[in-house]
Order: C-alpha cells, then sequence, then structure tokens
DNA sequence: TGCAATTCGTCAGCATACTGACGATTATCG
DNA sequence: CGATAATCGTCAGTATGCTGACGAATTGCA
C-alpha cells in the first residue's frame, strides 16, 4: 500500500518547483525592469514585433508560443503604451498588422541591462558550470514537450497564409 | 554597440524557457488528472490541508507557497466542490480553518498515479541520470531565490499565531 | 466559379497571480 | 488596562492563460 502523500513529497515535485521559480523569475523581471513599465511577456512580444514589422498576431503567438487569445490583451497593453501601433491587414483583412514605434524601440534598447540583469539573477544560485548545463536542459524539455501547450512554437513559414499579410523580406 | 535583441535570443532566455516550462506542465498535470477535476494548485493545497488538519489560510500559504490573495478562491472551489470544509477558527475568530472531507481524501488517493504520471512525462526527454540533476538544481533555485516571490515559502512555526488555530499534532 | 473548410481576431467564462488597501480581530507593550 | 501594532481574510484592480465558441474573411477543392 502506497503511503500518502505528505508536503515534503508534494513540494519536491518538479511541477511544483517549475510552478514555483516561474513566480520567481516573473517577479524578478518586474523589480528589475520596474522602471520601465512593463511585465516579461510584453516585453517579449515587443522584441518580437520589432524583428518582424507587420507580423500579425497569430504568427506573433507561434513565435513566441503565447495563446491567441491572451495576445489581444498584450498588444492592446503595448498599444496603449504607444510602444507600438496595430492597423489592419492590407492584404488580410482578418488580420491586424503589428509595427514597432520609435518609443518601443528606444525601450527595447534602454531595458536590456534590466533583462540581462534578471536572467543572471535566475541562475545565480547555480555555480557557473551547472548554469549553462541548467540552461541546456531547460531548452531540451521545452523543445520536447513543445506540443503539449495550447501554444506550441512554430516555425515561420508553417503557415502560408502569413505571405499574404506580411511583405516577403528582402533577400 | 550591443546589436538588437531578436528571437533567437529571447526564446533561448531561462525567464522565457521557465515560463514555457511551466505552462507545460500546467498543461500536462491538467490532461494526466483531466478525470478528477482538480488543478495543480488545487491538488497541492488538498494536499497540504490533508497533512495539516484545521490550518488556517495563512499558514497553508507558507507551507505550499502561495499567495495570501489567492488562495481565497482556490479553496473556495475546493469548499464547492465538497473536497475540503471551512469553518471559522475557534480560538482566532481572524481565521477559517481548513479540513479535509472523505471526497478529498479519496481524490488524493485515486488522482496519485496520474499525478506521477505528470511528474515522469514532465521530465521524459532528459536521460534517466539528468532528471536528478534537473530536480536537485530547480530546488537550489527555488529555494536560494525563495525571498525574491511574495510569496515566499516559510518553515511551519516561523508564526506563532497559528498554535491558536491548531490544535498541537498527536505526537 | 461557387461552396465548404480553414483561419483571424475576439468574446464570455474560468483559474491563477500579484498590489494595495480595508475591517475585524488579536498580540504587544507602555 | 488600554492604546498601538500586527495579522487574517478579503476586496478591487490589473495581468496572464486556457476552453469553447463566434462572425468575418480567406483558402481550397470540387
Amino acid at each position: 500500500m502506497p503511503e500518502p502523500i505528505g508536503d515534503s513529497r508534494l513540494i519536491e515535485m518538479p511541477g511544483h518547483l517549475i510552478r514555483r521559480l516561474h513566480q520567481i523569475s516573473f517577479a524578478l523581471f518586474l523589480d528589475q525592469a520596474k522602471a520601465f513599465g512593463v511585465t516579461p511577456v510584453q516585453y517579449a512580444a515587443l522584441v518580437a514585433i520589432n524583428s518582424h514589422p507587420g507580423i500579425d498576431q497569430t504568427t506573433l503567438c507561434n513565435i513566441i508560443a503565447f495563446d491567441r487569445t491572451t495576445i489581444g490583451g498584450v498588444v492592446g497593453r503595448l498599444q496603449r503604451k504607444k510602444l507600438i501601433t496595430r492597423v489592419n491587414g492590407a492584404h488580410d483583412r482578418r488580420t491586424k498588422a503589428l509595427h514597432i514605434t520609435p518609443r518601443g524601440r528606444r525601450l527595447i534598447r534602454d531595458i536590456e541591462p534590466a533583462v540581462a540583469a534578471t536572467q543572471r539573477l535566475i541562475l545565480k544560485p547555480l555555480a557557473p558550470r551547472q548554469r549553462s548545463a541548467f540552461k541546456q536542459m531547460l531548452k531540451h524539455l521545452v523543445h520536447l514537450n513543445n506540443a503539449h501547450s495550447r501554444a506550441p512554437w512554430r516555425p515561420r513559414g508553417a503557415r502560408r497564409s502569413r505571405a499574404s499579410t506580411l511583405p516577403r523580406q528582402r533577400p
């Protein structure tokens, strides 16, 4: 007969520890970047929009592994802060084309040290050699478990519908 | 001049990967345990209540590292599902004393295989020897970064106020 | 070409988190 | 003892994340 679960077993479960590490990581970002007034999620969206001018919301979701229903609120808040613009897609009128503003570009540039510091702080408790090992394992876990979340990562071009919204990158 | 951040740098940041791993872990739990209708958070609370009959909400938060304002909704839902009871504290009328019900005990027992399977699935992509290394690093990161979240873990007894609500455990 | 299938953005509904604040209650100390 | 400080549960507000569904628009295929 298996003995009943106690707290000690519970709080050592990977799922529980991952939840806590996520909260810690989120809190560290907010603390380091509090002068900029953006969340980790908003920052990720902003960087991706900067890299892909005119991207539509669904493609953005595939790149940064967000949920399609969540991104609406995120880009809405970025728009309210005047960090991006959102206009109707010219070629596909279902889509919204997202562009970064000069102000958004400035924020990405200025927030860099805080973002880098956050990543360092998260891994600080580990010995330097363990840090890269941990990062490798994280990548591996996320990559191979990709299909298990509602918002899986997808390479660009896995959908062709995007081509009508996003002007082909100059070769 | 540092080059601008692109997606490739972004999606390899520990913070970003941790967020995704949390989503994957959460989704795996819901999938494995869908027959039981509880979330990972509700499960954790239920296990802790089972281990500490009559515990109050704030002490519960300290044990499983939850936020005090979030726990209200969680235990409310557990109560609605008749998995726990919530009565006013006898000695401290500010508190609510939480007790598991027979139904809650049955759920904890029956859900065990699904919970164990979830933990296995999360770490499945890693080689067996890497799994324990990853778990050790997770514990280390969470432990040493403990103070950085709003809901830090606290050992029982760090507060004496609890003693008035919770009858001393029979030795 | 015309119609069915698909996709885009969004909505309602639910659950988790956190900030800051509050009334009620309890603890502490002068 | 009595005033002050601390604590408990909760509330409003904000942000993320997911399910299931929908109208509008586009695509694909017969």
